[in-house]
Parts: C-alpha cells; sequence; structure tokens
DNA sequence: ACAAGTATGCACCTTTTGGTAAGTAAGAAA
DNA sequence: TTTCTTACTTACCAAAAGGTGCATACTTGT
C-alpha cells in the first residue's frame, strides 16, 4: 500500500481557496458560457474560442468533481452530453461577476499592458 | 532582427480579459495583502506564505508593467523598497472582493473537494 | 461498403511555471 | 576586517500545463 499521505489543504485566505477551484486559463471560461444554461460538449466547446479536446474534458471532469458543475448524459447515439452549473457552481461565476465587469471596463487598458510585456518579453 | 510581430490581444470575454492580468497562483494573493496599504518586499514575502524569491519578484515586476502596482525604492542601503496598489490595482481587487468572501463561505466544501480530487490523482 | 457526426481516450511532445541554491551590492555595526 | 541586512539575480532542474494527432463506438445518411 502507499505510504503518501493525502494533505488537508490549508488555505492562505479566502482567495486563496477560491482560486483552487476556479483557478487557471479555463475553468472561468467555461464557468461564464455556463451562466446562462446547460451548454451540450461540442456547444462549450465553440464557446471557449481555442480550447483543445484535452483541456476541455480535462477542466470539465475537475469541476465535477468538485461539485461545481454536473454532467447528464443522454446514452444517445450519436452521443449527446450536456453540461450545467451546480448550485454551488451558480454561486461561484456570480461571485466572480464583479471581476467579469471590472475586464470589460478595463479592456483597452488591459491590451495595452499585455502588449507592453509582449515588447519586453521579446527584448530579453 | 525579429520577424516576430506583436500580436494584439484578443478577449473572449471581460473575464478572459480579467485573468490574463490577476491570473495565476501568486497575482491574487499579493494583491490581497497590498489592500491594508503598501509593503515592503520581505513583508509580502511573509505574507504570501510558501512563496520563493524568483516567483515573487517575478509576479511583482509583470504587476508593475501592467500598472497594477507601483515600485518604490527608498535609496537606503539595507535596501528599503515598498510596494502598493495603483489606483487601477485598486479597483481590480475591489472586484475580486466578492471572490474571496465565496472562498471564505466555501473553504471547508473546498477543502472535501479538493482531498477528493486528490484521492482521484493518487489512484491514476 | 463507406463517410459523417459526437463525446471522449491516449500517447507523445513542447512550453510554461515553479522551486532550490547560490551569489551580489553597499553601507553600518562589531 | 568580518559580519549583517535587504532586495534582488542567475543558473539549473523538476513538474505541471497545454497542444496535436490518432483511435473508438454506434447509428444515420449516401
Amino acid at each position: 500500500m502507499s505510504v503518501k499521505r493525502t494533505v488537508e489543504p490549508s488555505f492562505i485566505c479566502g482567495l486563496d481557496a477560491a482560486i483552487r477551484i476556479m483557478g487557471g486559463k479555463w475553468k472561468p471560461l467555461i464557468l461564464f458560457f455556463l451562466q446562462k444554461g446547460p451548454q451540450r460538449y461540442g456547444e462549450l466547446k465553440r464557446l471557449v474560442r481555442g480550447v483543445s479536446d484535452k483541456m476541455l474534458i480535462q477542466q470539465l471532469k475537475e469541476m465535477e468533481l468538485h461539485g461545481v458543475i454536473s454532467r447528464t448524459d443522454y446514452k444517445e447515439i450519436p452521443p449527446r452530453v450536456d453540461y450545467s452549473l451546480t448550485p454551488l457552481g451558480q454561486s461561484l461565476i456570480k461571485a466572480m461577476s464583479p471581476l467579469c465587469r471590472w475586464g470589460e471596463k478595463n479592456t483597452s487598458a488591459i491590451a495595452g499592458a499585455l502588449s507592453k510585456q509582449q515588447a519586453a518579453d521579446a527584448r530579453s
């Protein structure tokens, strides 16, 4: 048997805890697009532009395990599956919506900041 | 000269844009601890538990370039430097505070979810 | 017989992120 | 002269995240 212990997670603060659930490149976007209701896998893939199958599935599985989304398999052929927010997921995306609006308001400032960084990266 | 072009960033949505600025393991925590006022480098390092010098400096430099924090060098020996939020940074952390509260409220649920995942990872 | 459509699974690889350990500068204190 | 402090910097390595392409199952349409 394995000696490795499952360490109980401890967080620096609430923000730290939240980040463990919704952090990363894709999860926020997945949550965002599930806001308006359940979405099929293929639909989600089109919405979350640039995500690969591997990443999308992986993130969906994790989020399901974490209890923020739920998966429904209609057992049809061709396959039909959809994903939706659990109550926990709904409360999470609600907590994220001010951040979303912040991003909208500051889109151009952010675009400017990021291109400055790209320029700096290119120089080194 | 380099052929590589600086691609102008385009975002899927506001959330996407926000994530480019505050995403990652350390930035949210740095913002969080700068909330109450300017902090010296060493102080910040103690607050953001577990961060290495390399990561802390790297993140601080990026955030400065992005315009969310500013650096003040007092030109003293031994060195004294502190970091504080710019107005943009202040608006950002304000937009993040609901997320922070969400994390606080759901800390135990999150801890449970993460240990389930660790167990799953260990099995594979 | 064959191709199309859908939601995955897997193997392989590259890129990004992160950690460790060591070193530096410069003046003040011992 | 050595030591101490603080804010970094660098080189090297390990781990995690992410991308590509191929495979699968089953049914419907050609």
